[in-house]
DNA sequence: TATTGTTATACTCTATAACTATA
DNA sequence: TATAGTTATAGAGTATAACAATA
């Protein structure tokens, strides 16, 4: 049995290439990119945070980071405070109404990704986290071992 | 039952980009990007296809594909040329160059995938197949739902 | 010395549309 | 008229490294 793990990698592939096709047809109706919607859902609902946190969140570099708030901050939907604690840091919060077109957006988004659910069922979705979790646990514990090697 | 497929988003993404993280990883120490691998990878045991159906494989749109294959042409890794039977069409193939660093580097990459299954029954497998098959169906069908309506 | 964030560089891909040459 | 591919445009994300301010 050579590569019998090959239709797993093309089926993620072409299942994730579906859900962005999917997803991103409605994110750009709204006059955002992928990162600026997801940098807009990871700051709704919190008084805000540091770059270096929403990095880690977003899994977007520092430098790209400094870009994609920069194109936010030009369309007033979110704003750099000082950090109180910690002079080096940045704080980003979404501006008033960049939480306002987060209350209006979001929901309206969830509604459009849940069309694509109808069919499956509460056991499949249990299946399918199962398995697409231990996938992603695979491949971290792949490249963890390629680093220490 | 509110949004319950909200976590088969976040594992779908996660696990997608651990796969990338990882895939790419070895894919930029070729010294080539992820496109131009996919485009190597689907030219190798080929005599070459036309620039459409080569756009048609790697879900590249035909202006940015002309950009790759250029990108390509340079490093001497593909060629095109014309199509006998129609004369608006180009077709891509690899050169000699080409044909050697695919022989080597495909299984090489092949190999290096393999290392993230190696915890996972082919019981597994068949499981992730299944299920980011229905994922991707269900995306598919809704977006066509979404064009007709 | 280490860390946060910005800046700079250079590239790669993306979307879109106008354009050409064939069919 | 429609199709294959190129070109043009404008943007947006990526990787990388050097840098300033602060810890």
């Amino acid at each position: 049995m050579t590569h019998a793990f090959l239709p797993v990698l093309r089926e993620l592939a072409e299942a994730y290439q579906a859900f962005e096709a999917y997803s991103s047809a409605h994110i750009r109706t709204l006059d955002l990119t992928p990162p600026q919607f997801d940098i807009i859902a990871t700051l709704g609902n919190t008084t805000g945070m540091p770059l270096k946190e929403l990095g880690e969140k977003t899994l977007i570099t520092k430098g790209t980071l400094t870009g994609v708030v920069d194109r936010l901050t030009d369309k007033k939907l979110v704003q750099r405070i000082a950090s109180p604690s910690d002079g080096r840091s940045q704080i980003v919060q979404l501006t008033p109404q960049g939480e306002a077109l987060f209350a209006q957006i979001f929901p309206a988004h969830l509604g459009y990704m849940a069309l694509a659910f109808t069919e499956l069922s509460a056991q499949d979705l249990v299946s399918m986290e199962n398995n697409l979790s231990r996938l992603r646990t695979a491949f971290m514990a792949a490249r963890a071992g390629k680093e220490q090697a």
